[in-house]
DNA sequence: CACCATGTTCCTTG
DNA sequence: CCAAGGAACATGGT
């Protein structure tokens, strides 16, 4: 569940839940997830001591927590990966099968469970650091878009899931985004010209606001997927509810009508993964040349 | 068996 | 140093 406003709506959720909560103990099922902490160095770290916040940073999940007799907190970060959740579960409720960590909080238990395994739950912050801006906090600015995007010859949507340009935008958003703007994901980077730049910018920040909002107002299961799956990307519309069925307007959309022109949405290959975007809303340079071969030949 | 999947990091190649 | 591309990580769904 992955990007971030995902993480948001989980953190907003999660965060008054967890508060004042002690670590009882820790069961680490699948040591991996901790690297390049180990589990003693976590133990030690974290036994005994209270949760005293949680906020977000990019993808990154970040818990506080204040250690009896200590002073200073202690933070550790997490991370979902593709296919990480974070939940509470009360004490004595079956395991998923891919829980990875469980923490012994008395009557419940915060369970990190992920099925692929390729999510965090450190120490170790350091991945914090090389993080651009959060795309909706006053950092991040038109001009400073602009300029970062001037020095890259990579493709657009290529260039916005790099995390140290903005931090958050995943596979999924960097469709939405540049769909929004009627920007081609193919464009190279600094071939945007300033008002491309400034829709883009309005883009991402819309987007993300909106689906923050989306997964805000909607009611959600945390923990298991069920035919609804946990939180809220769902590669379909999960019910008849025009809400999600409207929320995302390309993504996962190949071969449907573009809701604005009603072009089929093609799906590219870019970087090895998937981009979605409509050929009308979004002509760049592959359609603009596309259509001189034809005049030319026909 | 084939292909696809919300992410990041590391490696090779140019 | 940079960019691009691919593989790796690991499991499951269709």
């Amino acid at each position: 569940m992955p990007e971030l406003p995902e993480v948001e709506v989980l953190v907003r959720h999660l965060s008054p839940l967890l508060k004042n909560k002690t670590v009882r103990g820790l069961d680490v099922r699948r040591a991996k997830v901790l690297a390049p902490t180990t589990v003693t160095q976590l133990k030690s770290a974290v036994i005994g001591a209270r949760f005293s916040g949680l906020a977000r940073r990019g993808k990154y999940l970040v818990f506080e927590l204040q250690q009896r007799s200590r002073r200073g907190s202690v933070f550790l970060l997490g991370h979902l990966g593709m296919t990480g959740r974070v939940y509470l579960a009360r004490r004595g409720d079956p395991l998923p099968k891919h829980a990875a960590v469980v923490i012994d909080l008395g009557r419940q238990t915060l369970i990190f469970e992920d099925t692929r395994y390729f999510g965090r739950l450190t120490l170790d912050m350091t991945p914090l650091a090389k993080l651009g801006p959060e795309p909706l906090s006053p950092k991040f600015t038109p001009a400073y878009l602009a300029a970062k995007l001037k020095r890259s010859s990579q493709a657009i949507k290529v260039k916005l899931l790099d995390q140290s340009l903005v931090a958050g935008i995943g596979n999924i958003y960097a469709s939405e985004a540049l769909f929004r703007a009627g920007i081609s994901p193919r464009l190279v980077a600094r071939g945007l010209r300033p008002e491309q730049v400034r829709r883009l910018w309005r883009a991402i920040r819309q987007v993300l606001r909106e689906a923050i909002r989306c997964g805000s107002t909607v009611p959600l299961s945390f923990s298991r997927r069920g035919k609804r799956d946990g939180l809220f990307y769902f590669g379909r519309a999960p019910n008849t509810s025009d809400y999600y069925a409207e929320r995302l307007q390309v993504y996962g959309r190949e071969g449907e009508a573009c809701q604005v022109c009603g072009t089929r949405i093609r799906r590219a290959i870019q970087a090895s993964r998937s981009t979605f975007y409509c050929p009308r809303c979004q002509r760049g340079p592959a359609s603009r040349m596309r259509r001189k071969c034809r005049g030319k030949t026909s």
